[in-house]
DNA sequence: CATATAAAAGATAAAATAGTCTTAAAACCT
DNA sequence: AGGTTTTAAGACTATTTTATCTTTTATATG
């Protein structure tokens, strides 16, 4: 697989919180809920995120959390990484610690390409944008079709 | 990770094995050494692609591993698809199992165009032909700089 | 036939990832 | 202050992936 459920999980979160109003704080369980994801390990992830900065919670009664100004501006290859780690960006496609331009491993180059081309894909478009697409096309974001824009 | 390390195993011994004298068996013992792999880990890697017939094996003094006639067409897409299963290139990038074309999820168009270029990364060449060029080029198959090719 | 060699198969263990449950801390409200 | 809401944090469990160890099976050879 090319993400982690965790980062996945991510991903559908912080579309949603995108699609929501400005500045305003969202519930974690009701995310949770709407989304079908466990709502404990749904806060751990988001938790990854705060901590990057890329989203903002608050504690209490109508607490809950936001896309920070950074994370407004966010794309996924921002999630991707803060989740995922930059790894998939940097390693060697094979796993060899050494493999560079003067070792290569026979996939370097094409790796290198395709790296590109994926990095590329997963940062043409910031995640409000792509929520606006969401709202705009329906598209999906859970399993079943239960869910819907706002 | 692109891939898992079981199907990354299974592509350095591909590779290894094309580079070998055609139609002779070879030490899995031997490989796994060169190729600094768990001698029982990769047995069992061989093993899923002896039984997706892209190997043949003997038993025995002197047998071995080797690859099958099929096992010399192949592409690194064969291994990974018989290692990693065919999901990477059938599902959805979001694991959403109901997006499809007629309800999608945000990531569908450009994930199916990333896909597609992975997918013809992965095949463009047969390993034989990628054994050649990494002898050619004294590519990197291991850690270290202990591997020659032959 | 006895023994050695090498892969196959099975059992077990370790590590990473995914998921659950409980307690703590912060913020709010009366 | 006391109780409620909601996120944070920690402990614990489950599953998957990776790795190791042991036993079995097939083959060769003296």
């Amino acid at each position: 697989m090319l993400l982690s459920k965790s980062c996945v999980y991510g991903i559908r979160a912080s579309l949603y919180l995108a699609s929501r109003k400005e500045g305003e704080y969202n519930s974690i369980k009701a995310m949770s809920e709407t989304l079908d994801i466990s709502f404990h390990f749904l806060t751990k992830i988001l938790q990854q995120l705060t901590a990057r900065d890329l989203m903002e919670s608050y504690k209490g009664p109508n607490g809950g959390i936001k896309l920070s100004q950074d994370g407004r501006k966010a794309t996924l290859l921002d999630i991707v990484i803060a989740i995922d780690g930059s790894g998939m960006f940097t390693e060697c496609a094979l796993g060899l610690p050494g493999c560079g331009s003067n070792k290569p491993c026979p996939l370097h180059d094409s790796w290198a390409t395709t790296r590109d081309h994926i990095k590329e894909m997963l940062d043409k478009t910031n995640i409000i944008e792509m929520s606006k697409a969401g709202k705009a096309g329906d598209l999906r974001l859970t399993d079943d079709l239960t869910f819907h824009w706002e």
